[in-house]
DNA sequence: GTCTATAAGAAGATAGAC
DNA sequence: GTCTATCTTCTTATAGAC
C-alpha cells in the first residue's frame, strides 16, 4: 500500500480509539514508519487526513449501493428469493449482517470514530444516522416487506417490525464495540431475539 | 450555587458538547466568569474536574438506586401496581422513561459525555455499559416481569421480551441525542412501537 | 519524499500580589 | 479566592538540505 493510503488507514485505526483531538500528527507518522514533517507532503494539515477518511468511506459506500442492487426495480424477483426464506435463513441473515459489521476492520474503526465525533458537527451526525439508522432500516425493511408480502411474516406495519429486528442488533452491536469480551453472550441473546421475532411475528402460520 | 459546584456544572456542558479532549481549562473558566488560574483553588487539574463529575454520577445513582426501591423485598406488593396496568400505563410508563432520560439536563450531558469517551478507558466503559445497558435492562425486566406473572404479558424469556421493549428506545433516545430536531419522528415511533409490543406479546389475552 | 531543525502558537499549570 | 504575569510543555506546521 502506498504512503498516502497508509497515512489514511493508520489515522483511522487511532482516531477510532481516541477520538481526533487526542491523536497528534506525530502519532500517526510513527506508525506509518515516517517522520511527521513527512506526513505534510501527502495531506495539507491534520483536518485533511481526516477529511480524506471521510471522503474514502462516502466512496467506498457508494460504490457498495451500486452492487447491492435489490433496489425495488426487480423486486417482483428478488421477492422469490426471500418468499421461502426458513427461520433458519432468518437467523443466518441477521448473525452475518451483525457479525459482518462488528468484525469488519474498516466498518469497526470507521464506526467507533463517528461515534466518537458524532456531536461536533450536523455533517458528521448525519452520516452517523445514515450510516446506522436510516440506511439498515431501509434496507432490511425491503427484505423483510417481500417477506412479509409472500405471507411469511404478519404485520400491518413494517417499519415497527423492521425496529424490532435492527434495535436489538444495534443495541448488542455498540456494546460490543464498548466491550468486546461480551461478544459471546451478544451472540446468545442474539439469536435468542431472532428466533423470538420469528415466533412474534408469525412465521410458521 | 458555589463556585466548586459550577465548575463542574459548566465543565459538564462543554464535555457532553465537545469532549474532554477539545475542552480548555480557559473554556470553563470563562463559562464560571473568572480566570483559569483561579480554577486550580478549586481542583488540582483538569483531569480532576473530569474525575469529580464522574464521582457525583456515582453518588446521584446511588441515592437514586436507594430511592428507588423497587427491589424485590417486597415484590409480592409491588406486583400489584403492574398486575392491571393498561395499555395505557405501559404506553406512558415508555414515554416518561424515554422523555425523562432524553430531557432531563444532567442524563442527557451525562449520556453524550460518557458516548465520547466510553472508548478511553474501561472504567468509562463499565460505566456507560451499567447506566445504559445492564441496569435499565434489570430493571425493566423486574417490572415486565411481574406484569407477565400476573398474567397480562405472554412470554417464556422475559430478558428477551424486556430486549424487545427496551432496545428500540435506547436506539431512538441516541438517535435524538445525535439529532434533536428528529424528536417529533421518535415520539411517534416511540408510540407505535410500544403499541405493536402490547399485541405481540399478547396483553389482550 | 524523507529527513533535521526550528518556528509559532496553544494549552496546562504555577508564582505571587491583592 | 481571584487576579496578572509567566513558565513549561506539547503540538502543529514550515524551511530547507539531501
Amino acid at each position: 500500500m502506498d504512503t498516502k493510503k497508509r497515512i489514511l488507514d493508520e489515522a483511522l485505526t487511532l482516531f477510532s480509539e481516541k477520538g481526533y483531538a487526542n491523536v497528534f500528527v506525530g502519532d500517526i507518522a510513527d506508525r506509518v514508519g515516517i517522520k511527521a514533517p513527512s506526513l505534510y507532503k501527502h495531506y495539507k494539515n491534520k483536518r485533511a487526513i481526516f477529511d480524506a477518511i471521510i471522503d474514502e468511506m462516502n466512496q467506498r459506500f457508494a460504490e457498495q449501493a451500486k452492487s447491492m442492487n435489490i433496489n425495488g426495480t426487480d423486486a417482483q424477483k428478488d421477492s422469490e428469493i426471500y418468499k421461502n426464506m426458513s427461520e433458519e435463513k432468518l437467523l443466518a441473515l441477521g448473525r452475518q449482517f451483525f457479525l459482518y459489521y462488528l468484525h469488519d476492520d474498516y466498518n469497526k474503526r470507521f464506526r467507533k470514530m463517528l461515534t466518537i465525533e458524532q456531536f461536533n458537527s450536523k455533517d458528521l451526525a448525519d452520516i452517523y444516522s445514515k450510516l446506522y439508522v436510516d440506511d439498515p432500516l431501509a434496507y432490511q425493511s425491503m427484505l423483510l416487506g417481500m417477506v412479509a408480502q409472500a405471507g411469511m411474516l404478519h404485520t400491518d406495519n413494517v417499519n415497527i417490525m423492521t425496529l424490532h429486528f435492527y434495535a436489538p442488533i444495534y443495541f448488542l452491536l455498540t456494546m460490543c464495540d464498548r466491550d468486546p469480551e461480551r461478544e459471546p453472550e451478544a451472540l446468545k441473546t442474539l439469536d435468542e431475539h431472532i428466533k423470538q421475532f420469528n415466533r412474534l411475528y408469525g412465521r410458521t402460520k
